[in-house]
DNA sequence: GATATATATACGTTTATTCGCATATAGTGA
DNA sequence: TCACTATATGCGAATAAACGTATATATATC
């Protein structure tokens, strides 16, 4: 039995960092953010959604401290707040991206065995 | 406006992908497997939990291939399929440990000022 | 101070997730 | 083949997420 409560408690927090990451809208504001920092308006119109929601996104990414904010002028930038989230992301990415490679390698057995 | 379509395609997986760390149990599980090859009873027993939800956590694994099986016997035996996955938790990880640190920091800044 | 623009929130609805419990399935070994 | 054990699934309930639309808040400029 794994030492309780403590490993919870951290994997109760790490779970809802990730749970950050479960959304398409979000990872695609986060690399955008990574490039460079943006106003709400700016994501709004890469990201061709209704503001509201790139606000709603935003919250939840400034709730877990991803994101940090500063006033310019009438508007409001966001950034990255830690290049590590980009990292990890990236990881991700290059597992996913293995997976894909994998699945492309049977289907071509498939197709040989055929 | 950032190429759509594909760029949301990808974004689309990860986040599918992240959605399996959206959960302090499979994260828990994750870890575990790690550590080492567990079957579905070792988790069960180890983690506290009833064997039916050990059970749909691994299946949410197994759906994105985070998880790879082999049959020991009469039990399952259940590895981790990519060693960056836990690199990437062990990033978001350190990420968490420094916003600890640093409310830490805040929070006596608060006491020293009183 | 009033208006305009940028950003955030409220509300209701829809869709996903999670869980407990019961039960089904599938290998194993006699 | 039959029962046993390990694992998986079905079902219903409870909880949480996400979204569209409307609206509120806040800063800036006149």
């Amino acid at each position: 039995m794994i030492s309780q409560t403590l490993a919870q408690e951290v994997s109760q927090l790490e779970a809802n960092l990730c749970s950050a990451f479960a959304d398409p809208t979000r990872i695609l504001i986060l690399y955008a953010l990574d490039e460079k920092p943006r106003s709400v308006n700016d994501l709004t119109s890469e990201l061709g959604i209704p503001q509201p929601t790139t606000s709603r996104h935003l919250k939840v990414l400034r709730d877990r401290c991803l994101v940090q904010t500063a006033r310019q002028g009438t508007s409001i930038t966001y950034k990255l707040s830690d290049p590590r989230l980009i990292q990890a992301l990236d990881l991700l990415r290059s597992v996913l991206r293995d997976q894909i490679a994998y699945n492309a390698i049977l289907m071509e057995e498939i197709e040989t065995n055929d």
